[in-house]
DNA sequence: AGTTGGCGTGAAACCGATTTCGTTATTTAA
DNA sequence: TTAAATAACGAAATCGGTTTCACGCCAACT
């Protein structure tokens, strides 16, 4: 029943054949660079195809070889997570680098509640010739549809690592010891930390790189520097708070994430104190806002763009029949006023 | 040639045709809603699909009806403006309302150059059955899109509003009015603006606000009031620090987003003078950096899910036919500390 | 001279869902 | 009671690429 008019009319292999003078097959094989064809003929067919302005269609190219040509790119989450302007980069950078290959990305924000989710379903349907996940709740359903043959990549450490799952992560260990250290090894005596949420991954190996910094500065580690966050401004506020009045002598705080860096610095300037002066504060990714505050934050710097591209390329590795190795990204230290 | 293993098995019509004791045409009816099928032959139909874990195959059915079920969702920009949590949000929004209607969002991030631009042309191409502007800087070639007959939708006020455009926008106007007034009215005597890039509509029409705000409150308009700005946080501290030395006595300062309000404060900041006790600030947006800021910031909230989620209502609307007018989102002013 | 082996090519089958068209079976109208 | 209308359904064509298969042809071997 035609709903609506065609939007444009496309030319197909059969006038392209017509007008080259060759069949279907030959204009199939020219136009995918198999190069067992005449020459002669091939160029005709090129030009053919370039008069007519032909455009590749991609539901019969799907239909006939089983591919689609696309990637879902997952966001387990409530769509509010894409207001932390990391994921947008994130997403821009697995977009670029797909695009390049001609594959598009097809976006899907929904939490993965079960295995037969509509988007887990959705994903075995083989609409997609596959999936990276940028934020995972439930790991197992992602086991599960790799498990099912379904290519996949995720973002971040998996927890359960003993599983074959590709991912792509930055070296999150690593940066947090690189910033405990700026720390400790510019006269803070007193460092706490406020983390991540340590059911994540990322959360742990911050925290971890802390601890590391401490041990490799001969620093004894203090578990009552430490306060659980959940990664948000709010929560990392009233845990400084609390932190100071319990220990008044801290003198530096590494925040697991920028955001909570700047809970942090509320906090310190409502108890009177001054940044970096009393209390030198240290965050984690260098988003806009560690730029724009004042004073400027002293961070570290991850390459998200680059995450979203390490991840569109090991994809892109999987599709070609490899086994990509997980890659870990370094981080940076980057020097402003609050430490 | 079988480059990789199909992910999975899909059932098609024809098994479940088999198992229900029906032809394929008969299944192809039920499983679209085609009443005037015998209903226990219909009951069967759809037992044997639910059994088989039927999942329609989308290429199929595309190639089929002509109609892929998928909307591109195109950001006429370099990457970057994803750092913007601001299109991250709108995003979400589109997708959720898409997804409910069981249409897929694809994500294009490129500049549309001209009108054969790569991205031009896919989107001509008929692989998408309508697209979304989340930026649009080419404007002509959203017109020859449209004049092709393709289904669009832009966010965002058109320049050429002849044009019979399908958009959504928020109220830039009332909004900039709105903040307007309320430093005029809080006593506020010199108030100056920092307007976004006056090149586009959202910044010309938050000019008018401020300009409207003047007049309906009976304060004479000062063109040397305004400086032009660009959106940046680093331009509009600039410019700040310029208007501050030539007016010393401004007391007010709208600046047409949050990011550049941040910039107006720490302008104001690094004058020796003090937010909001010397000069006051409104921003716009009120993303997340308006209230993790020390002092909060005081802006105009614009429903920004609620912009996707319009966008992809209008995009709907039109896929069955319709001609949606524009749509235009209210804002609300949010008081926080600053002004 | 008589195979054998490629090579270049086109005819036709195929992917899976949709839809037209025609055939039967069943009503309704005359 | 018969003709006409209607309902329910299946066979087959269709969408547009891809791929198998077989055929004709010419070069390279015994």
């Amino acid at each position: 029943m035609p709903v609506t008019s065609p939007t444009t009319f496309r030319t197909t292999y059969a006038e392209i054949a017509a007008k080259a003078g060759v069949s279907r097959a030959t204009v199939s094989r020219v136009l995918n660079g198999d190069d067992r064809v005449n020459s002669d003929r091939a160029k005709a067919v090129i030009e053919a195809a370039s008069k007519l302005g032909y455009r590749t269609n991609r539901a019969a190219r799907a239909l006939s070889t089983g591919r689609t040509g696309q990637i879902a790119v997952v966001i387990d989450d409530s769509p509010n997570v894409l207001s932390d302007p990391f994921w947008g980069v994130v997403l821009a950078g697995i977009s670029r680098v797909l695009m390049v290959h001609d594959i598009h990305s097809v976006l899907m924000v929904s939490q993965l509640e079960s295995e037969d989710s509509p988007i887990a379903n959705y994903l075995e349907g083989g609409d997609v010739d596959g999936a990276i996940f940028l934020t995972v709740h439930k790991e197992q359903v992602v086991h599960s549809l790799v498990k099912k043959g379904l290519p996949v990549v995720v973002i971040g450490t998996p927890i359960d690592l003993k599983s074959d799952i590709v991912y792509v992560d930055t070296d999150n260990r690593l940066g947090a010891e690189l910033a405990t250290k700026h720390l400790l090894g510019s006269g803070c005596k007193k460092v706490a930390t406020i983390t991540g949420d340590i059911s994540a991954v990322a959360g742990i190996d911050r925290l971890e790189g802390y601890k590391a910094a401490h041990k490799s500065l001969g620093h004894e580690f203090n578990p009552d520097l430490v306060a659980y966050g959940d990664w948000s401004f709010e929560n990392a506020k009233t845990l400084t708070l609390r932190l100071l009045a319990r220990n008044p002598d801290i003198d530096g705080i590494f925040a697991a994430n920028d955001t909570m860096a700047l809970g942090v610095m509320a906090a310190i300037i409502e108890r009177g104190r001054m940044v970096p002066d009393h209390v030198a504060v240290v965050g984690f990714d260098d988003n806009l806002m560690a730029q724009t505050h004042r004073p400027g934050l002293t961070t570290i710097r991850q390459d998200i763009v680059g995450l979203g591209a390490a991840a569109a390329e090991s994809m892109l590795a999987i599709l070609q029949g490899e086994t990509p190795v997980p890659k870990i990204l370094p981080t940076e230290l980057v020097l402003r006023e609050s430490a």
